[in-house]
DNA sequence: TTGGGATTTAAACGGTTGTTTAATACACTT
DNA sequence: AAGTGTATTAAACAACCGTTTAAATCCCAA
């Protein structure tokens, strides 16, 4: 059996052609439908389908449905974390700070780049965490927390106390993950009317102009807050 | 069969012990269930082990698994609606209004009163949503948010256009539901360290505070966006 | 008490699930 | 060319799925 992680094997690399190992080809077709129908809903046999595959193949490959899938959504990360570029160095200003983090996830969690089921197979996991999502969490979610937190300190300019600190990180992640968490009633609040099949998920927002609204809007909501 | 709707029969009495009929005990029992493990997880068997009924019992009452499960959505809606009590008449004041509906997603989405299988049952349709849903946002979510913006408009002082208007309706409802969206990686996210089984979801923040803070970033936001 | 619709029951239905098996094909060294 | 370990294949496995059936039971009006 192949022992190679499939995120060096093609998650540096975006690849929106289909890859040519059979382990790829598997994780490549399983993304798209666990991220759809999750991971009960979603079988081998229409995985394998899809992947030009035997059956037997998962089994072989991964050991079984589950470890597949964890594989998967590790991979899903891999993509939305490189689809997305980091400045270097920090701004001083902890204003930029703000926005860049508010940036960061909007691009990464909302933007649909080369298909979105990465993000959904990552908002699923959220929701339902198995254990690959505490590694999430461990190795990228804290992190990215930790920066956040210290941005809204610098803004605040005091001392601000740890339940009103992490409620404003909450509320500035809300903000934006809003936006993914309930695409499909969100589009059906909007327009009440004209149904509309709407395949693929709509994306009428400008996400600059969003984000420059999140941004002003939290600014002054930290300010007022914290006063 | 019978024809009584289960909202009309034990909806307006939130019931904290199993009721009496059959169809009432199904439901009563399938909706922890489908709340954990969501639509196709669940099975039939287990749901009826769980009532202490017949496997036929449900296909009887409801014809098929799906109708149970959309019946069972309207009930845990029913729940959490008459759960809260809201003003007779709004208040003049448009931040006072603000801070009611700010407070009616909080207490009725967030707080676990009677359970909190109701919550996360409404949370998964809302993200993968069914015609259920939709009958959902024509008959609540969409007054709701009508109420919402006008809130906004009032408190801006001044015509807001339609995106900005709804990127901050969604920005506060954002900040409420993100609580409900991701509870457990939010818990891991805040106590890293200690695991714990948590077998209930855990309401270590105090609602009202919470709405508070909520409250105050959000009457900033908005003046900030909108000046 | 009796008749008959409503309800509950045990059992079975066809179909699908994830997984396993054993045989086959392949690639590559000796 | 023979041998060897890896990879793929078709077929079958037991278990479970939602649903259906037909008989048994309940309940209440006549």
């Amino acid at each position: 059996m192949e022992t190679t992680s499939i995120t060096s094997e093609i998650g540096t690399t975006p690849a929106p052609a289909p890859p040519q190992g059979t382990r790829a080809r598997i994780i490549y077709a399983a993304g798209p439908i666990f991220a759809e129908k999750g991971f009960e809903a979603a079988t081998v046999r229409e995985i394998c389908l899809a992947a030009d595959v035997n059956v037997a193949s998962i089994n072989y490959h991964f050991g079984d449905k589950q470890k597949l899938y964890h594989e998967t959504v590790l991979y899903a990360h891999s993509c939305r974390h490189d689809a997305v570029e980091q400045p270097a160095t920090p701004s001083p200003e902890p204003t930029v700070r703000l926005q860049n983090l508010i940036e960061q996830i909007l691009f990464s969690m909302v933007v649909n780049q080369d298909g979105p089921w990465q993000v959904r197979l990552l908002t699923n996991e959220v929701q339902n965490p198995t254990e690959t999502c505490r590694q999430l969490v461990r190795d990228h979610f804290r992190p990215f927390l930790l920066e956040l937190t210290q941005a809204i300190t610098d803004i605040a300019d005091k001392p601000v106390a740890d339940q009103v600190l992490s409620t404003l990180a909450m509320s500035i992640i809300g903000q934006c993950m809003i936006y993914r968490f309930a695409p499909e009633t969100h589009a059906m609040m909007m327009a009440p009317e004209e149904v509309s099949d709407s395949s693929q998920t709509p994306e009428p927002v400008d996400l600059t102009k969003l984000a420059d609204i999140i941004v002003k809007f939290s600014i002054a909501g930290i300010q007022a807050a914290t006063a």
